[in-house]
DNA sequence: TATGAATGAGGGTTCATTCAT
DNA sequence: CATGAATGAACCCTCATTCAT
């Protein structure tokens, strides 16, 4: 009945995509919810997605895009590493605040549902990004020597880590502690330093 | 045929339950399968299950509970914090290594599916043994001062990344890395210091 | 296959499994069957009644509806209570030499399965309205005095146990036959009247 | 263990698959639970009965044989058909009142499980000894005339859906009330005979 | 474009029955 | 005689996907 353009109704449906699989995980979200929530037919989710695959899929690549743009855009404003490390990581961690529901969606279905090269080369991008902000960060001696490749997984592995946390068991982490406890470690430095 | 001790069965069942849930996670893991995997048949596998959420409950409670018995240990026979947390961290770093599966599995239905009270009580348990070690820390001056609850969410967060990483996308950590990474953090100290 | 109509498809269910519950009682009923003989899907069935359950009680309560109404059409055209019993014997059991195996269905199931309470709310109407029969007859000289409400239950009763001889055992029995004795008793009057 | 004479055993047995049958319906109940029920393993259930069906038969059939023998037993002793049928009607009600569970059982099963025949036996026995009670009625004038054989079947069908309603709603019925209600039904007499 | 009835494979679970001990 | 672990057919129900309208 309603004759909107289709893509109205596409984004519709991926809205309610992300709602119902965040809710309840891929394997147990039913397209005929998905349906509902977005206020069309079953039959027209199929319109324009081939399967529920594909429907994830897109919900995906979606996000990723634009987390990869969102990030690029802060590195390249950042007037030091240090600096753009900082909003690196709190951007990340802002988001995970406001769609933690998403962010559980993807890491439960990372490495499980297809997907996975897609998620794979997000990650490598996101991590290059991070390798050359300790490359300059090293090489302007702000930030202590390190193989830049694999601190800088550490450095994702240690924001996914902590981005799961907030979304799955309320911990509370402000960017401040966030970014001291990447940059300064635990260890005192007096003690170190002798 | 093998018409004695339930208890081997229930290994056995234990054993592939573990193979078929990490393959394929929760839902998409079929009584059907682990039956056949476990070499016995389907009504077999509910003699000794109640039912698919309580054979996923039971594999969790045993997990748990051999990591709790293990990092105690480790952590009651160490010389200082610092060497604590260390072992504590490579412990983790290992048992990624050997049961990259099982972490998916668990990390990935943490937080969708039953049983988030018995793996929250994990957590806050193997917290408040990071938390006790970094309070021994800054007491002893190995440590810098810092809020050892919070940090030690972070240092948890961080582990549980970095593990994270490892299973998924096959990341190569050594617990030297990991060691630094979170001991020294990632500013150079002559810089930090003056 | 006949894409249209889902009423037409609602009333083939409910004709088939009218027949596959007489036949076998709810219990050894399957939905399978039932499916099978409306020329339906499984899953078609699901379309129409949320389960088993709720299928087996939309019999019901559609056969109590047009019985309570049909009923009670009798007993406001009849002339007098004599003729008012009469009609609603007669039409008891010619309905239930029609529907044997409907009678034998929820004769059986009745006490065991659920909606227990719409059964009982009918078999409650029914009984009233051949108390108030038999009110009337007293009343009107045409019955002996006797308590109208346990008298009602009575002939229910008898009532009952006679359609079920009817479904179960193809025991003949004639509306005049039924009548005589439900009316006379056994007793010969001359004897009873010195 | 319990190596006790296997008499006993089969009396444990049927004891309490009386309770399970009649709790639950043929279908419904499980032969686990009635060997719980007897203290016995499930295997020793297969022991003394080839199989669930046997199992409900030998019930049926242990029932049926002692209700004949007392039946018998009580018409013998009377002294008028009247005092015959009397008694014959009591001792139903009082089984009926005492044992609402069996009869449900029975009454349900009746006519679609196996033992028909059986079954049919019994109930031909039966009335041929209402039949019998009645012949010798009409033939003392007690009774007023009518056809022998097909009043019994109205004398059966009644008792059996009185005693129906009995076990089924809790009616109360005295056996006085019952027997006043099949020997002078529902007419005036004083109407009646003129 | 849009609908939603229809399909049917497949999943979790139960339970009568067997048989090695 | 007795046990109870083991079997597997069969049940109820869900849901991704199709297609006539």
């Amino acid at each position: 009945m309603n004759k909107r353009s289709g893509i109205e109704s596409r984004k519709k449906i991926i809205a309610a995509a992300m709602d119902v699989f965040s809710g309840k995980g891929y394997a147990k979200a039913c397209i005929r919810e998905i349906a509902e929530a977005a206020g069309i037919s079953i039959g027209g989710v199929y319109l324009y997605f081939r399967n529920k695959e594909e429907l994830y899929l897109s919900l995906l690549k979606n996000e990723m895009h634009d987390s990869a743009v969102k990030t690029e855009e802060i590195v390249e404003h950042a007037e030091s590493p240090a600096e753009a490390l900082s909003k690196y990581l709190k951007m990340h961690l802002e988001y995970a605040l406001k769609h933690r529901e998403l962010i559980l969606l993807h890491i439960r279905e990372h490495g499980f549902v297809f997907g996975m090269d897609i998620k794979r080369r997000f990650f490598r991008e996101q991590r290059k990004l991070i390798e050359k902000i300790i490359t300059g960060g090293i090489r302007r001696g702000e930030f202590r020597r390190c193989n830049p490749r694999e601190t800088a997984k550490l450095v994702m592995g240690s924001l996914r880590g902590i981005v799961l946390s907030i979304a799955l068991d309320n911990v509370v982490v402000t960017p401040r502690m966030l970014n001291e406890f990447i940059l300064n470690g635990l260890l005192n430095k007096r003690e170190n330093r002798k």
